[in-house]
DNA sequence: TCTATATATGATCACTTGCTCATATATCGA
DNA sequence: TCGATATATGAGCAAGTGATCATATATAGA
């Protein structure tokens, strides 16, 4: 057992630094909730309020609240105000484009 | 407050089904925790030992080989047994995919 | 077969997570 | 200012997660 260990030697394998590791795992955490997935999913190409998001995916207005103050916080969302409705859509481009393509892959692999 | 509400009648949105969702969510979780980050990142180029990542990583070997089951499970990693010696390398070029790019978003935004 | 080394696994535990329930806050119209 | 509607928030709880510790398994060599 001495032959395939002729070791890498070195390919220039650099370490992440805590700073983007936790902002890698942060991003990725956001989107490891089927819940916020599909939060996402229906915000993809429009702006919707809490309460039609609420209704579109049967869930309860204070779980959506707290998850799109989970995502607001994350800045994967933003909001705007119109009277007492607070409107959301997606603020984080690249999350979305993480999305599209692994949902996209999960649907041909 | 009732303008904005000309609704969006039908951007044909597509509600995610249960496999895609979980897939998607399952995806995401992989890479949501720093060490298995870590142990992605560092298999990214090269094929190692349980022992050398958790050396390199300073992890413990009961940690990683944990971890490795874990992204074993998923297809996300496979090995290679040599002797006593077991090698891990990536098995999914996607997810592979997926984490580059959001490193370097991470370091770039 | 016995020992040493490499890896895997099960139990346990502290910590995190996502939901519900109750309630608070904010805005509009009367 | 009051009532109605929309949203936000805090507490509490059940379930999930990731690490450690102890131990099991597997392979090579003597």
């Amino acid at each position: 057992m001495n032959e395939p260990k002729d070791k890498q030697e070195s390919t220039t394998y650099e370490p992440l630094d805590d700073e983007t590791l936790f902002i890698v795992a942060q991003t990725f955490k956001a989107l490891a909730d089927p819940t916020r997935v599909r939060i996402l999913h229906l915000l993809a190409d429009q702006e919707l309020s809490v309460s039609q998001i609420s209704e579109t995916l049967h869930l309860s207005q204070s779980a959506v609240s707290h998850q799109l103050r989970f995502l607001k916080n994350l800045r994967l969302v933003k909001f705007r105000r119109d009277g007492t409705t607070i409107y959301y859509s997606p603020e984080d481009q690249h999350v979305m484009t993480l999305l599209r393509q692994t949902i996209h892959h999960a649907q041909h692999d």
